[in-house]
DNA sequence: TTGTAAGCGTTATCAC
DNA sequence: GTGATAACGCTTACAA
């Protein structure tokens, strides 16, 4: 907190006008070369570094941007928050996270506290009421992942897709009864899934998907549904995401039952622990480093409307094989 | 991004001064009681939020803290981040966060971009050269994890307990040559924990733990040591975190070597993913929610040095015992 | 108790 | 090309 050096400082020692040191360092007026040199040396000289907050006050502009999430924890939001923490790092922002811990109250508190001093915000996941979100789309600029509202921008992934993927894989190894383990009532992405296996569902020969309530989108939540998917007397299951999977997998192994021998359990988005396990956890891969990437660029594109837009990505999903997957086994 | 409204817009609504809304708001100077029941109602119908750059330029404290770390898809940092978060909320802050991917360079980067609009800095496990840290605490008010420098705070887990736990576990298991699974070279808690078994070895009755390489600290790095790690005759693994231990977890099984009957395995930290898998690691838990939360503390007794200050917690570490240690079997 | 005025560090406007 | 000057939204002496 040592009283920093501002433009006066450089100014005068480099002999000239504080707006004189703001032209030559922001560059966007002409400056007498010469003159440029002597502030640049300067300010490098004193270590002079321009007060951020100072210059949004005038210019209306921070260059912060917010996300929030629902859980840092969750290795699917932890991916997301790196790609854009990285891509904001590049397009010049620096980034405020704000994780909600899955509370719809603490996102919309942490929403309001941010909303004033970013350019812009990303919601990821946003569990909060579709009027909540509209009434701070007023207030900022924002960009939705997983989630659709309309006239706002969105980076979702295709989840009719990754159904389709999902239902065809397990479809072609013989499997008959599916269980779908789902996950949080409010979340958006948990009701499109839903709804795309009730619509490409039927479209596979004497294929029968059943939904096994609502769980929270972790680890303990998969195991809390392992049992139940075992007495619907399913021979699949396919979770809402890995962390569910992973917790399926687990609370299968005590109770003795072999995956996949017994039954076959898939999840959804290839998080990165997903390969740790043994046996290794069949999934269908989205792409979240573009996911958060791509947000970004969105964001950035909404906050400069003068700049050339950037072509929006595609976002492909891909089916990815491993060893919690087979053909479904009569015993006895 | 609509022009918000001001404490003006507020003023006039209320029909008061700007001077006098400000005052209401704050709460610093006393205000006739009718009058600021008068400015809050109008402050609230208007939806007023206070421009915290603004503030901030004249009260030279901003309320946002920075918090930098090395990998947030690492779930130590996950979760250290993810209650440096929740800490921060409730003592009102916003976290700017910086992921340096493991990278001096943009390390120290972003602790200069962060540096001149927060109040604060955290740094977790910072790889950068001593003197660039010195240099930055000059200028913010900074507390380090997992890292110590002279005259600043830290908030460290006591590595050598770490490490104590761990040999004396495998030792009265039975071990007698161990195997450590070295972290990056320029990460402190690596430099302490090998220093540790250095001091602490000699104290255990014909025990030898060598030294395996310098890997990078996550479930790549650990795959790429296990079998260097087998090469070496040791019984068991004590790996430099559980991703390490992961790793090697995974390799061993690809390979056909049961895990714990021909090796050991031994991860440090407990992070969440250490459960997930079969045999469970078996690892010294870290208390990384405390760890956060205690840096958060000792941020704000920094930054508000008038505060009477909160008492500096303990970081209890704890052995837990899962199935990926035993008894070392002679075979043949 | 309240209003007026000054100023935080910057940049934008307008003269020169 | 450069220097005064005003202004961004807010807080805080200082007056009233």
């Amino acid at each position: 907190m040592a009283t920093s050096i501002t433009v006066h400082d450089v100014a005068k020692a480099a002999g000239v006008s504080a707006s004189t040191v703001s032209r030559a360092l922001s560059g966007n007026t002409a400056v007498a070369a010469e003159t440029r040199d002597r502030v640049v040396e300067a300010a490098r000289q004193l270590g002079y570094r321009p007060n951020l907050a100072a210059r949004g006050l005038i210019t209306g502009t921070t260059h912060n941007i917010g996300l929030v999430v629902p859980d840092l924890e969750n290795p699917y939001f932890a991916s997301i928050t790196k790609s854009v923490q990285s891509r904001a790092l590049a397009a010049g922002y620096s980034v405020f996270i704000a994780d909600s811990d899955e509370d719809i109250r603490t996102e919309l508190e942490l929403v309001h506290q941010l909303s004033k001093q970013v350019d812009g915000l990303i919601l990821c996941s946003p569990r909060m009421a579709a009027s909540d979100i509209a009434a701070v789309a007023g207030q900022t600029m924002m960009v939705l992942i997983n989630r659709e509202w309309e006239g706002l921008t969105s980076v979702v992934v295709d989840d009719a897709e990754i159904i389709r993927l999902a239902l065809e894989h397990l479809h072609a190894l013989g499997h008959r009864h599916i269980a779908y383990v789902g996950g949080p009532e409010k979340s958006w992405s948990n009701q499109k899934r839903w709804a795309a296996i009730e619509r490409i569902a039927p479209t596979f020969d004497d294929l029968e998907v059943g939904k096994v309530g609502s769980y929270a989108p972790n680890f303990d939540g998969g195991q809390s549904a392992a049992d139940v998917v075992v007495a619907s007397g399913a021979t699949a299951a396919l979770a809402y995401n890995d962390l569910v999977g992973l917790g399926i997998l687990a609370r299968l192994t005590t109770r003795g039952i072999r995956v996949p021998e017994d039954l076959s359990v898939m999840g959804i988005d290839d998080v990165n622990v997903a390969t740790l396990v043994s046996p290794g956890l069949t999934t269908v891969r989205s792409p979240l480093k573009k996911v958060g990437r791509s947000a970004v660029n969105s964001l950035v594109d909404l906050m400069n409307p003068t700049d050339r837009h950037s072509a929006p990505e595609d976002l492909p999903v891909q089916l990815v094989v491993r060893q919690s997957t087979s053909v479904p086994q009569q015993h006895s």
